[in-house]
DNA sequence: TTATTCTATGTTAACGTTAACCCATGAGTG
DNA sequence: CACTCATGGGTTAACGTTAACATAGAATAA
């Protein structure tokens, strides 16, 4: 079996209870016994139980991570930040994927209730009565990164969707583009909401009219973005410009592009959203919204470890600036400018 | 604070210990108490204490899983597959990743013990005394995915590296490739030293010698594969095809020809290996060798919780089988022989 | 009938740790 | 010299659950 707090009691002849202490570095144990404990400690292998640690102190030191798909190079992100920072921080994560389903989301919040963890990182469904309920009675801390639920918005840590896809739309309607189609994101999450309203204030901002016919629902995944753009060529609709709800869409679309021999940017201008580290390497580079994912999973840990450690701390809703970047499936003004010219 | 056996016992005016029977389906209880705990506890909304059940029973039901970066599209998907599989038993993960660092690796270990796992699903460094002897004591069943560690490979799942590698260069040299480019992977892994055999293996077949000075390392991160392409294309070095450790390297390839306007397939020919599910995406679509990810992790954690649940269960190297796909980066024997005619 | 076996439940202890409280000793204080 | 107080450590109980054993009554068998 393995080392316990009372196999090194006996080695030393100190008590369980001073032993203990000694390992949690108690300062009101002589230096000279905390060492001869340490040390006995380290020669003997121990490791310390800590079940048994959260069970008596009622501290797990856990995160509970709740994501759609960590496989999804989004959220893949994100987690590496939440892993990272809940490592230096001393805490675990257990990771629990719910592809979107409210329903597995309630199971895997009352699953990890029942590890008892300390908080709660969730990504959550958007509109959910049962979930928000479920929300509002919660026993632990919670943030949501990325995406919010109505009502409880002060748990979130966004990255401006509408902005971002505004600026996104802004940068092609200011440049004249009329025809703009729009692969929209799934729809039981926030982002697909906001980003669509980043749309329309775009809109609104140069006196255009939306028309909803240019409006693509999609699963946000490469494949989708390939089908629709497909489709929407094939049905001979009109446009000179696709917007994506994300990277991975628009990875799709590229490709539907370059199979029907349509050059981009020259005639088809391609905006994404996210930056993935992949977007950079595409051919040709996407242009796209960037959004701080490492750092949002890192800052999510860091403010609810502030509320686990802290009952009293209060909830604010955090916003991080989205930025555009511009690669090569966009033209630039200038560039623009100069082929007015010609 | 939350319900307990306690209270349920209270409520019902059975015992703690009946509840607890009750609540885990112990058939030696009537129906009729069993159904009136079970009623009792679903109203009181009691949520089992799976720490205390834990420390108890001797049994977590949690994995631990070490991997360098949960965020390479290659292990997220590998993660993805033992997330998945390992809910559907019941079990919850741990996730911790170590950069492939042999120390944090050991770090990681002790971590997750001292969290009593019931087993781990690692991604081990290669080469590493401390941790080969670190293993060879370990309390609890582990696999390894992907890779293996000298003198415990029976613990490993593996998917073909050196057969894999072997197909994608006598794919290249079967054609009359003479020059190949290799960019090989990280020293401290076992799949850069099999993919490296298979590599030999492939030029012994053709009779073949290997020029070192053809040979790259790398840290198989995308930059590394766009630096070192056109490091070798500035410097003059004269190949006709790339031979990739892994996708992303590819793609940083893909990048670095398509920026010194060199025709992929038609003027040089490309192979990944890993098969990423963006790799179909690219532009033009990857050849590379299929690695069945997800099917990976699953089958990790099935083999081990056969472990978990049965000690003497042996352990067998398990083999999967590589593919190689020929997608757009590589012309296929058809269109060459069509070439060869013109 | 009486012994035997089942069935359904209760009682007690334990998992390994930490919290809360207690107690000796000796130094410093007035 | 008695008193306080800090120092260094021990004792006991508790966290919430399950394992192991015990038991009472009913059913069955001889």
């Amino acid at each position: 079996m393995s080392v316990k707090l009372k196999d090194i009691a006996e080695q030393t002849g100190f008590s369980i209870n001073t032993v203990s202490r000694a390992l949690r570095d108690d300062r009101r144990l002589s230096d000279a016994t905390r060492n001869k404990i340490k040390v006995a400690a380290e020669e003997m292998g121990y490791i310390r139980n800590i079940l048994a640690e959260s069970m008596r102190s009622n501290k797990s030191r856990t995160i509970g991570v709740i994501f759609a798909d960590s496989a999804n190079p989004f959220y893949a992100e994100v987690i590496q930040g939440i892993e990272e920072r809940a490592r230096r921080l001393k805490y675990s994560i257990l990771l629990i994927n719910i592809g979107e389903q409210a329903e597995n989301e309630r199971k895997a919040v009352r699953l990890l209730l029942g590890r008892q963890v300390d908080g709660l990182v969730i990504a959550p469904v958007y509109k959910d009565r049962e979930n928000l309920a479920l929300y509002q009675s919660l026993s632990v801390p919670f943030i949501m990164v990325g995406r919010y639920i109505e009502g409880l918005k002060s748990h979130s840590i966004l990255h401006g969707d509408a902005e971002g896809q505004a600026m996104a739309f802004e940068h092609l309607l200011r440049r004249g583009h009329k025809k703009i189609l729009y692969i929209a994101g799934p729809k039981n999450i926030s982002n697909t909401i906001d980003r669509m309203e980043g749309m329309k204030l775009a809109y609104e901002k140069y006196a255009l009219q939306i028309d909803e016919s240019y409006i693509f629902e999609s699963s946000g995944h490469m494949d989708d973005g390939y089908r629709l753009a497909s489709q929407a060529l094939e049905r001979g609709l009109f446009f000179t410009a696709v917007v994506c709800f994300n990277d991975l869409l628009a990875f799709g679309v590229l490709k539907a592009l370059h199979e029907k021999s349509i050059s981009v940017p020259d005639d088809m201008e391609i905006i994404g959203f996210d930056n993935l580290a992949m977007s950079r390497f595409m051919q040709p580079g996407l242009t796209t919204v960037d959004v701080p994912k490492n750092h949002l999973g890192q800052k999510a840990v860091e403010e609810l470890v502030y509320h686990i450690e802290d009952a009293t701390y209060p909830y604010n809703t955090i916003h991080m600036k989205p930025r555009l970047i511009h690669r090569e499936t966009t033209l630039d003004s200038h560039i623009q400018s100069l082929k007015t010219l010609e």
